[in-house]
DNA sequence: TCGAACCTTGAACTTGACTTCAAGGTGATT
DNA sequence: AATCACCTTGAAGTCAAGTTCAAGGTTCGA
């Protein structure tokens, strides 16, 4: 039990190639756990849930550094406060695919409404200006 | 009223510089919608709303291809499919967000826990793998 | 009428995130 | 003992998304 996996065995399990593993490596992203006899990288269970971490995470407009900084571990003081500032980046994506939601829920309606015309420019009213209202 | 934007201020209300607004034109993701009497480019509101839905949008993880797909105008028929698809990529991505908000919200509570060691290593328990389990 | 702060184009450059290549070693099967 | 699918490294190549550069034209306040 508690098997160590090869890279490839590791890559196939997160759906990602071993090149993409081996690179985040490099990146200093993603340490094998060890390395067997032969000197092939091996990964535990937590290395692959890391990895998964790291996609979703990525997948979901973090870059590699951003990545790095939520997952590297940080003396307990500067913890809190790291989190709650990651926290905080993470509401302001949700809050801009809200707004992208709200925008293709709008662009049905619209079309919706005006199907006969054939054709539907989707979003035009949009991300509602945060600033600076006055037109209109 | 309704005035027309030149490139500058265009960019500053949204707040990308003047470069990347000619650089999504070259991308076919904004042309403007005229030119002046010296061949400045000319933006209107609509145009802005446009632009700052590109970047809500790309900041949430989609591509520049992504997006131009998201904004292309569709024959009707096609574009309550293709709508449906997009929600479905953004209900993805939330998705996404939704987990890397608990593991922050665990990694708080754990170094919490340990507050005594002095410090955390973030992240124990993550995406939750979504198939294959048995260990612990 | 001058200078500062804008605008134009095209082309080259940069950065992040990978991927591919070359040249080999390993391990399981036949 | 061979073959094939794996693994190793380092270096080079690629692609998206901009940014920067060069060489000029425009607009506006002092």
């Amino acid at each position: 039990m508690n098997r160590k996996l090869t890279i490839g065995e590791l890559a196939s399990a997160a759906e990602v190639p071993t090149s993409t593993v081996r690179y985040y490596e490099r990146a200093g992203l993603l340490k094998p756990s060890g390395r067997s006899a032969s000197n092939y990288r091996l990964y535990s269970e937590e290395d692959l849930e890391r990895l998964r971490f790291i996609r979703a995470a990525q997948a979901t407009g973090f870059s590699l550094e951003d990545v790095t900084a939520l997952l590297r571990p940080a003396p307990w003081g500067r913890v809190q406060g790291l989190i709650e500032e990651r926290r905080s980046r993470v509401e302001a994506r949700m809050k801009g695919l809200r707004d992208v939601k709200r925008v293709l829920g709008a662009a049905l309606e619209t079309c919706h409404d005006h199907e006969a015309t054939g054709c539907c420019r989707v979003v035009a009213d949009l991300t509602a200006a945060p600033s600076a209202k006055g037109s209109r």
